[in-house]
DNA sequence: AATGAATGAGGGTTCATTCAT
DNA sequence: TATGAATGAACCCTCATTCAT
């Protein structure tokens, strides 16, 4: 026999949704207003609930960072070794695994943060982001210098390009709107193709100039 | 007719010194912290004082930040005014404006803020800042025009490469430290001269590998 | 007619025993954090269930505390009642009041509060407890007052003798551990037998030094 | 010249006068109604100010706590050092000791918290104030050994006696007022010679029934 | 010019309690 | 009977700002 209850849409999966839908307003106000200038009241507001209720899904305010900025690592590795597996030399797979994070950073159902505050994570968080963000980078040059052997990358200071290329990415979260005429997909193809041009030993005639598939 | 005060000249520019320091002072620790993120107490200590005595420099703490992002937009348009008339094509003036523009908000004795919290200026200030940024934004995407007219720029998308160039420029300041090994001028021209590399119709073959004047 | 209910007649017992380790545990507690110190959810915790579901067997919080208050008052009225049928003198009956009290409060099956803060009670509560508390004393004083007639106890100030010895006994409360060399019964019985020479006319020559029947 | 400001009793005098007056507040506010159980807006409002004002003497609620339970064990520890100067025997030196203490704990001056909730301090604040108190008792507990061995106090068990006598002289804080028909000096007195009597092996004939001098 | 004291507003967090399930 | 979610009030503490000195 059927009861209503079994009939319920697990009740688990409920409750993992509203912690995502509080991690993602997190993320957006974090992005926008920083860690210290948002309040719980402000995000339980935008929620419709009431400050202590956000406890139930999350044990600090400090937690809700730490998981924002976790996220947003997961996406850096999770792009990296795609990238690894389909780029045929150093630029490629440099170059896709810009794309590949930028695309999940700015998606609708993300909760990354990048752009923090010193001094916002508890110090045994930051040990582990600042640890994680680290060893990204590190992979990072390396592939830059990949590509400078194999010749697909002009010879340059890798480690100098990396920050460049992070900052013109991770930037985007500041400005990027998805309800503007550019979709995640195509800024994304956009901005990493003006900055492969920047380093590619091939570089090409023209940029996309407008939004298209 | 001399007054006493007349007969103690250094008074003012005394004064003048103290207010620069803070500025300098609120400029490093906004940056790294964040507005909300440092307290006045915290600048006070930093400059061996008391938050009261602040308030005979300032007015308040949004001036602080209103003074800082006054300093950075000030920065971007004396770029622009000199580069206007150094450049003598779109790509060369672009260029730089970004550099003039780099070097000056990482120099020691400035005192920028770019990267901040929406919501901390107040509505007045913000006004004004905004309305100063997006000017300048602005004449920035009217050069890479200017530069695809002339063939010195590759076509492009001139508001996404703007966005992508500030990006890269504005990140700089959460990570550049003038003790490393590149001095500010070092660092402003290699990072500007990858960025050229990416929308120039005639891309270099190298780019900067070591600090070198 | 038998309905189900009384087809399961140990459900009333398990009741009764799951309420009564509520109060034990609640007892133990306040004892040692104190009433405001001691969160239902420590409680719960500890007693292996939710918060919520204290309710199930218990008004308020606030009730919890008032129960256990009640218990060390019917202990005290239990073990004057008994006193007063067995004891010879007045100071037989007062301190075997004592004894029985001291006994009944570290017994393992009580639930007994006694030091409290002011203000923990409700209004309504408080007027009962203190009540009987006053009455308790004033009973004891009463005692004393018939020793010292009898020739019994010492001449002495009655109010300040009570107080004495009844910060002695409830003190207990705050060290005693019947998992040490001392049970309950043997620590009663010392530490009564202590008081009793501070008042007695004839004092006996020794006191008890090692835990014994 | 006189000036006004030197004219004015010493600034760090009133300073300290003042956070003499938030400890005596808060150490006779704790001991009624707990630690967990004041809150400082009570304290703030019986002193007249502002909660945040309270925060310029002190640096924490927690401090506020150890600084009152510092004070007690300051007492103990002078109690100790002075009767050990003036009793000439094992008893004489106990109860100098104890009659000091109490004293001490109860003057109108005074700012001593000795019954409270166990985890109120914190983890460093408690290592301190057990360490204290338990080196107090077991000086105590000395002093009955060496009592029994010269023939001043009657053969018991040491720890036990202490107990009893510190419960009884601890439990004053609960019910003492300076304000009635004894002063501290006379009840001090009083119930100092009722437990004396429980152990000297020369148990005087009467108590003291009235105050007296 | 500079300070120490004080304030009022607000922030993160806890908690006793309720309620639908 | 027992739970998880939610609430509103309270709590400790911080902070920008003011003011008398």
């Amino acid at each position: 026999m059927l009861t209503w209850k079994s009939a319920v849409p697990d009740n688990n999966e409920q409750r993992e949704k509203k912690r995502e839908t509080l991690l993602r307003e997190a993320a957006a106000v974090f992005t926008r207003r920083g860690f210290h200038g948002t309040s719980l009241a402000d995000l339980a507001e935008n929620l419709g609930v009431t400050k202590a209720a956000l406890y139930t899904y999350v044990q600090s305010k400090h937690e809700l960072l730490f998981l924002c900025h976790s996220a947003a690592m997961d996406a850096a590795f999770e792009s990296l070794k795609e990238a690894g597996a389909q780029g045929s030399n150093g630029r490629e797979k440099l170059i896709l695994t810009l794309r590949k994070y930028l695309e999940r950073i700015i998606g609708k159902q993300s909760f990354c943060v990048v752009i923090m505050e010193e001094g916002a994570l508890t110090p045994e968080h930051a040990e582990t982001i600042i640890g994680r963000r680290d060893l990204f980078e590190r992979e990072m040059r390396t592939l830059v210098v990949e590509g400078i052997s194999d010749g697909s990358i002009v010879r340059c200071n890798p480690r100098l390009v990396v920050f460049a290329m992070l900052g013109a990415v991770n930037w985007v979260l500041k400005w990027f709107s998805p309800d503007g005429v550019w979709n995640e997909r195509q800024l994304a193809f956009a901005l990493i193709q003006f900055l492969e041009r920047a380093l590619s030993t091939q570089p090409s005639e023209a940029l996309v100039e407008d939004p298209a598939l």
